[in-house]
DNA sequence: TTGACTGCAAATCATTTGCACTACG
DNA sequence: CGTAGTGCAAATGATTTGCAGTCAA
């Protein structure tokens, strides 16, 4: 609700100017919390709003936000990087499952990643600052299917 | 050395015709062993060997040897897909710290995720196939640089 | 022999960029 | 006003695909 206000500030306190499309790109991340969306489809939902709007300031505008910590991407097998609206709380709770069979992304929530950053932060020597963990398999629902139909995989 | 020889059979038990090109693709990945690579780069190794050999022609023999689990994919935040040979011992335990300021990937291998994994399968009813876990991070070289130079961050 | 495989070039698809125009500050 | 930001169309870069010729089985 607020956040709406205050996407003008955060824009000019890095140095970024205040337009209306950054305005609606944000909003639309904002009413699809928890989607993953293509800058496609990002772009086709602000066509809805901004008729004008063209895909390069969709483009361009999803760095922006990505810049300001706004949002975040993810990019899975199929190459194409999508964006969220970021919870700054779950920054490092915050992974993924894919289901293979149908793209389904679900989001969880567990911090067991800690002793293991530590783990490795001391056997190599390396400085963690950030992490990306993805795990495949079979949701819930296709599972079911599956039993129902007991069809063949694929 | 002996893995060669088996290039052939592993093509032929999957219905796959064995062809020099095959032969001489998945020989770049046996020697160029735990090295992320792009097409394009074993395109540019394939050449040495094979000049006549396509660049179609790798994208395609990639795709076979990922069907066939001899090599497996990454992508990183560039899109570009990279390909490695696999080691079915680690398949589970074999992850990827990347340094966000040389790009230098260094394989790390730890199995704390099985817990993980099952604490998930349960609370979501999500049954795991696989998972991808990579670390951002600096690694030792870069951060012995830094503190030398002292110089800005970027 | 014959269909799978290859090489080549053209096609796709996501993303980027050059440029003239617009509008924020 | 001056410049960052925009829209458009053309450019790019990775990957795919159509097709005619080639070769493994």
């Amino acid at each position: 609700m607020k956040e709406h206000r205050e996407i003008k500030e955060i824009l000019q306190n890095k140095g970024y100017k205040y337009t209306k499309q950054r305005e609606s790109v944000y909003e639309i991340f904002v009413e699809n919390r928890n989607v993953h969306m293509t800058t496609e489809e990002v772009y086709l939902e602000a066509l809805k709003v901004m008729p004008e709007i063209g895909i390069a300031t969709i483009y361009r505008t999803v760095l922006v936000l990505e810049e300001l910590g706004l949002i975040s991407a993810i990019t899975f097998e199929d190459g194409i990087t999508r964006y969220e609206l970021k919870k700054e709380d779950d920054a490092h709770t915050h992974h993924h499952l894919v289901c293979t069979q149908c793209n389904k992304i679900i989001e969880v929530n567990v911090d067991l990643l800690e002793s293991l950053e530590e783990q490795i932060e001391e056997k190599e020597s390396f400085k963690i600052t950030d992490h990306n963990l993805k795990f495949y398999g079979v949701c819930c629902d296709c599972r079911q299917e599956s039993e129902g139909t007991k069809n063949e995989k694929q």
